[in-house]
RNA sequence: GCGCGCUUAGCUCAGCUGGCUAGAGCGCCUCGUUUACACCGAGGAGGUCGGGGGUUCGAGUCCCUCAGCGCGCACCA
């Protein structure tokens, strides 16, 4: 056997610990010994496409490895299928920023060029990405790698929007949507932040009442004023019309009586704007008949329309200012005063969201939700940790309607086109396909047909991640793989992903997406800061990685980080994990200085010693497996650490110094076999989190031709 | 406003269905150039388990309450 360095060098050790195991195909589950039987399957939360990963990826990625490597060492048929996401939003997000650093536009650009520039943008960043992930040590079958515009995602999205359209579970409808004026496009009520804001509530005289608003500069598109029907004060008024100077033009607005109006609020008297509030809106859903339809007064680029008289062309909050000087100096504006409320943000720029009135489609979520939520309380899919099962069953029962077309460039084109002859300001009529361009018009036969330039949320093809990606309906891992074993993932997009994968796996397959869903926390630098670049605090897993190892990092995410709290990184701790690796190449070298005449037919013969160390091994390794069992990783890495370390080194190692230098060599021989075997068992169980030292330490000293990955879990 | 979670050694955290003389890692202090390892070894200091009350033979662990911190959801003009 060969003598070892002092240290273990992981910089040349880990590529080619890497190469060795893809070499051995393995990854891939179709390669398997034949007692690989048991279907395991995790498939990867796509990262971005749109940026090297982060620390946070780092945890994931060490998770899903550990859970992968077990269930292979388990026996099964383990499964890690790999991909990526174009990321639709978020990408054109990044790529307009570099843009704007090269002082270029997208709006200079035409739509084809954009989403060229973009493609090969993100395809780079797949290759980045990819080579992290194996750095990292992620035993994912590349050979199954998926990107979310791979034909095979694009597919199956056209044809659930089809199939949903025909069950009448999508719908196109005109609806205050969330719009964010910077970005020049609609969200899902998810992707919107609330914030506390200080802004002034300004009392308008409002013909003979006073209305109570923070935006005055909406006025002209009022409607009508809302009171109280109890409120005595107002009960004249109600159902009559009261004449109300708006700067621009007197207009008569009707009274009309709602109980959401809080009396104690303001004057306990409302102006009814449906175009820009949603509150204001329900209203006029509530009073159609005795008020006129929702009149906009702002346009997509955040400015006042031609419905606001000489102030159209006005952004937002330049228009304020001028129209409530304006109605103060005619006398209208009664008083202001401070006032502390929440808006609405984008969760990307922060700037004001503003509800537009559009025509978007919509899922109509209820039907979905239903055998979501009882799947999810029957326990066919288990959420750990159980407070998250919380979170997702009450945003489940109050769920709404879900926004699904985006105003973007980068993205799945929605398959519905508009027939220009039999549409009207009235009805659209669609005809909706499964991605490929109809020749003519579903009602009229017509071919004037124009495409809905809108693309999909990116979490609506996310949403069909598991079934899409195993080949639904009829692919041979659909069929071996679905439902998935474990959903891993963090618990910041519970209702965005997680949520959605169920709703629409059950929807699409009657099945359950996944049996169980584990969500980890937000890795926090030492201070418990949220780590971010601009802040300076991140962490690059890579240079991590270059400087300490793979296996040091994955040990310093995983211990201390119980499921669901957010995690604590910091270097001294992936540091002290390194030293544990060289810890672990010296007993290695310590046991292969001492093995010269180790014989491995020797039969042991145990002393009560022996007895008692090998009695208390098996315990340990059922403990670990108890905790691999529950998913209690944390757990495992730390008794590892302390048995490896203390235990081993400190404890058996040093007390079998005399026996392994005496003379009796029966004795020697029986305690060389005693320590090999536990040592061996140890780096088999340590090897989901510290997967290449592992791997290399065992080439080392086992004769095994197949490598430590596939090595049977050492318990009974 | 509604909901969830957290508060245990200087720091980061374990502690399941109550039995702990309360643990780990890092940090700190003392000693040690012993051929596996100084990315080490030997030894040590350090906690009234946020406050108060209750249940119990027994509570860090269960219940109530107060305080502080964090997070999620939310149409108050």
């Amino acid at each position: 056997m060969k003598e070892l360095d002092k240290r273990y060098n992981h910089k040349e050790s880990e590529p080619r610990i890497y190469a060795l195991w893809e070499k051995s195909g393995y990854f891939n589950p179709d390669k398997l010994p034949s007692r690989h039987k048991e279907p395991f399957c995790i498939l990867i939360p796509p990262p971005n496409a749109n940026d090297p990963l982060h620390i946070g990826h780092a945890l994931f990625v060490t998770l899903e490895d550990i859970m992968t490597r077990y269930a292979r060492m388990r026996g099964k048929k383990a499964l890690w299928l790999p991909g990526m996401d174009h990321a639709g939003f978020e990408t054109q997000v990044v790529y307009e920023k570099k843009l704007q650093k090269e002082g270029r536009s997208r709006l200079d650009m035409k739509r084809e060029q954009f989403y060229k520039e973009v493609w090969n943008y993100t395809q780079k960043n797949r290759n980045t990405v990819r080579e992290q992930l194996k750095t990292l040590g992620a035993s994912c079958d590349w050979s199954r790698e998926v990107f979310t515009l791979d034909d095979k995602v694009t597919k199956t999205v056209y044809k659930t929007f089809q199939d949903m359209y025909k069950e009448g579970l999508i719908y196109r409808g005109e609806r205050l949507v969330n719009y964010c004026v910077k970005h020049q496009t609609a969200f899902s009520e998810l992707e919107i932040e609330h914030q506390e804001k200080d802004d002034k509530l300004y009392y308008l005289k409002y013909g003979p009442l006073t209305v109570a608003t923070v935006r005055p500069e909406t006025i002209f598109g009022d409607t009508a004023v809302a009171v109280n029907p109890t409120d005595k004060r107002y009960k004249n008024y109600i159902g009559k019309k009261v004449e109300v100077d708006l700067i621009i033009e007197k207009r008569y607005m009707p009274v009309i009586a709602d109980s959401i109006i809080d009396p104690e609020f303001g004057t306990g008297a409302l102006k009814v704007t449906p175009a820009h509030d949603q509150n204001d809106y329900e209203i006029w859903q509530r009073h159609k008949d005795e008020i006129g339809g929702p009149i906009s007064v702002i346009n997509k680029n955040g400015r006042l329309n031609n419905k606001a008289g000489k102030y159209a062309g006005m952004k937002i909050e330049e228009a304020r200012e001028i129209v409530v000087k304006d109605l103060k100096n005619k006398g209208l504006l009664e008083k202001e005063e401070a006032y502390k409320h929440t808006v609405a943000l984008c969760y990307k720029c922060k700037n004001i969201i503003e509800p537009m009135l559009m025509k978007q489609w919509f899922v109509k979520i209820e039907p979905l939700a239903k055998p979501a939520i009882k799947a999810v309380r029957d326990e066919k899919i288990k959420i750990i940790p159980e407070s998250q099962k919380k979170t997702y069953m009450h945003w489940m029962k109050n769920i709404k309607d879900w926004n699904i077309s985006r105003q973007n460039w980068w993205g799945i084109e929605i398959p519905a086109w508009k027939c220009e002859s039999c549409s009207n300001s009235d009805k659209e009529v669609w005809t909706i396909t499964a991605g490929e361009e109809p020749k003519k018009c579903s009602q009229c036969s017509g071919s004037a047909l124009e495409r809905d330039p809108d693309v999909f949320d990116t979490w609506f093809s996310s949403g069909q991640w598991p079934f899409a990606t195993l080949g639904w309906p009829n692919g041979k891992d659909f069929k071996t793989f679905y439902p998935t074993s474990i959903l891993e993932t963090g618990y910041d997009i519970i209702f965005f992903w997680v949520a959605r994968m169920i709703m629409l796996g059950l929807w699409r397959t009657k099945k359950i997406p996944f049996r169980l869903v584990y969500l980890h926390g937000l890795v926090r630098d030492k201070d418990r800061q949220k780590m971010s670049k601009s802040k300076g605090n991140a962490i690059d897993p890579l240079g991590v990685v270059q400087e300490y190892g793979a296996d040091a990092l994955r040990m310093a995410l995983i211990v201390g980080n119980s499921i669901g709290k957010d995690p604590t990184i910091a270097e001294d701790k992936i540091r002290g994990y390194r030293n544990f690796a060289t810890k672990l190449w010296n007993v290695t070298r310590f046991l292969l200085m001492n093995l010269e005449d180790h014989d491995p037919k020797q039969k042991a013969i145990l002393t009560d010693q022996d007895k008692k160390i090998s009695k208390d091994f098996k315990k340990f390794k059922k403990k670990i497996t108890r905790y691999m069992e529950r998913c209690e990783y944390w757990h495992s890495a730390e008794a590892l650490y302390h048995f490896m370390w203390t235990t081993f080194a400190s404890e058996i190692l040093e007390s079998s110094k005399e026996i392994l230098n005496g003379d009796n060599k029966k004795m020697r021989k029986s305690r060389q076999k005693l320590l090999l075997d536990i040592w061996i068992d140890a780096l088999t169980v340590l090897h989901p989190f510290m997967p290449f030292i592992t791997e290399e330490l065992y080439q080392y000293l086992s004769s095994d031709k197949e490598p430590l990955m596939i090595r049977k879990w050492p318990i009974s």
